[in-house]
DNA sequence: CGCAGCTCAGAGAGCGCTTTCCGGCGCGCA
DNA sequence: TGCGCGCCGGAAAGCGCTCTCTGAGCTGCG
């Protein structure tokens, strides 16, 4: 590695810090508990928990002196105990369930630079936050982990599960669905699972992205598609196809990448290669749109006016491409949003049925195409 | 919103499922304990406790039927009983302390949406995933919330705190010091406070920046800083003026921005304006100059040759950028994952001095300088 | 052969909380 | 004025685990 860390100490080691500590120490083994609530209240301990609770069948002046009491003593309910008893973590999990490729990057790096992610972590936490539940962040790649974590989370680890599956074949819908785990997939589960989600029209949004590049006059029509056995490129690469099939077009040239820029540069170049007299193409996601539009620069071509690009998703990446691109909107925080409200409502009524939430897409339209 | 959700359901609603819920409602009830794992073992609770906790004095024969039992039983030791009595969580929490402005927005997207926070997240990850530590996400922006972030954790929310100040003038480190809380953060506070902390020597990356530009043949090099009360901002721009006043450069140009990729733009496109015979660009991070060179090329200045930026970061938007940016490495995830090694640490030994770790910056030289 | 000194398993106390069960008190109705 | 019912607060039983304390059984030395 090029840098090479330096350490320092902001005062002399080896020494102890005087106050600080000491007080540290008697803090964490003497923080107030419902008993000395109660005691400064002068009540029972069932009483402080049942107004901390906000349980009625509290007398009015009772309530108010526990309350007083609580912020005389400063007390915290222990989320510890309160668990133990309730079993009720307080807590839902983000699950990405990945393939294993990621255990060689030490640093998952691509996993969390995808704007994907922090998207999906945006949505969830806007619903979370106002609740006062708080999030896990959990990440899987194989089928051990995957086993480990649903024992984790039968043990009450956390309430439920809003599960992110990049990996085709993923067993971990199918686990949580047997273990009894409240979960939501964001994204529809790769093979059927009695499992509730919230998705995307994807074929819908193909659609749309074909509609904009005929409209405009494009005649030779390319597509770069996603992983194979990832749900939501298979979506959008059927998508269309149907919507060519629908003005005509029997087949287009089409490469695939992975979702990452890179891939999209290279597909690009591959496309460009074997069909040069392309003049307009759909790329299953943003980042691989971006890509391809370096592969066009290279090759002389202006976008839009030789060839016509549209992307998926209306990331940040979207914005940011030169030029803009055009895309498909993805309401990726809204989704999860949703997902998230679906899975606190699955939490308190463990009966309810399973159900999905299709969003329609909208196509943002910029320069690219 | 234009998006016109549809939910749907995968079967008739209001009718219960018949095996899973039922069966689920007695596995919640009937998880096996430590004393189902004692009788199957036929030993006491004590000794299984000793053996899955891997404390020795214990008969390897016994060992092994310990293990055989808890295998029999599907046995998961209860979170939230052991932290009660440990006082451990066995979580820390990634605490991203914030200005109020994005409770205005619902999804909190800029944060979440810059690729430093993804980077954060997958060092962290990478050092607490194999040695079993859950991860906590937190986000807090009013005061309040941060007081009430604080009793939390004392209360044994999470075992310590990987701390991303981004509001200047932030209270959190100092609450968390005096309450007793491990914490460290990922680059220096704000104000000197006796928290570790692990960071870049910003500095040096800015001054390496100016090298770069200077060896160029740059001329008339301006400055787009970051907020002003930022730390990291803060250091990036008093290198850059040091280092151009070793060259014998007394004063440049500069404008501000947020760290957006649209305040880069803005800040370029008044720089421009104010100044047009500049040459060369330092930019405090790579989302502004992927802002700054649309600002250039729509001004019809050619990158590098009229015009050379040099951004800071090396994040994914560094390599997206048309060109791509020459720029200065942040080695974000490892400093996240070295946060994370020296926050474990001060866990295991609380008494442990505070510490500084300082990384060096490099420099990545892509084609935009 | 006896006893100190060791190793190792079990008994049991409690971590801080919720919640059921009860008993006491006050009110309404006869 | 007496009885029953409802309301409200306290006592206490755990939730599942860890860990100290105790005691049983063994070895080794006097």
């Amino acid at each position: 590695m090029a840098e090479s860390p330096q350490t320092g100490n902001l005062s002399r080691p080896g020494e102890r810090v005087p106050g600080s500590a000491g007080e540290r120490g008697a803090a964490r083994s003497r923080l107030p508990t419902l008993e000395d609530v109660a005691r400064v209240a002068g009540v029972s301990r069932a009483t402080v928990s049942r107004v901390v609770n906000g349980v009625r069948n509290v007398d009015p002046d009772l309530h108010t002196t526990v309350w007083a009491a609580v912020d005389a003593t400063g007390y915290v309910p222990n989320r510890a105990a309160r668990s133990l008893v309730t079993r009720r973590a307080g807590t839902v999990a983000l699950v990405v369930s990945d393939s294993e490729e990621h255990d060689d990057d030490p640093f998952l790096g691509r996993l969390f630079t995808d704007p994907f992610f922090g998207r999906v972590v945006g949505g969830v936490l806007s619903v979370l936050r106002p609740v006062g539940v708080q999030l896990g962040l959990h990440l899987v790649g194989s089928p051990p982990a995957r086993v480990r974590l649903v024992g984790d989370l039968r043990q009450g680890q956390a309430d439920g599960v809003v599960l992110l599956s990049l990996h085709p074949d993923d067993a971990l819908p199918g686990l949580l669905v047997e273990a009894g785990i409240a979960a939501v997939m964001v994204g529809r589960p790769a093979r059927p699972a009695p499992i509730s989600y919230v998705d995307l029209a994807n074929e819908a949004g193909a659609a749309l992205a074909v509609e904009r590049l005929l409209a405009r006059g494009c005649q030779r029509v390319g597509l770069i598609a996603g992983p194979e056995h990832v749900p939501a490129s298979q979506d959008r690469v059927a998508g269309f196809r149907q919507a060519m099939a629908r003005r005509g077009y029997a087949w287009s040239p089409s490469e695939a990448g992975n979702f990452t820029r890179e891939s999209g540069e290279a597909a690009m170049r591959r496309l460009l290669a074997a069909h040069p007299d392309l003049d307009g193409v759909f790329v299953a996601n943003d980042l691989m749109a971006q890509g391809a539009l370096v592969a066009l620069h290279e090759a002389g071509r202006r976008v839009p006016d030789d060839v016509a690009v549209v992307g998926f998703d209306d990331s940040s990446a979207a914005q940011a491409a030169q030029p803009p691109l055009t895309t498909v909107r993805h309401p990726l925080e809204v989704m999860a949003a949703e997902a998230t409200r679906l899975l606190l409502a699955r939490i308190e009524d463990p009966q309810l049925r399973v159900a999905s939430v299709i969003h329609d897409p909208v196509l943002v339209v910029r320069r690219s195409a």
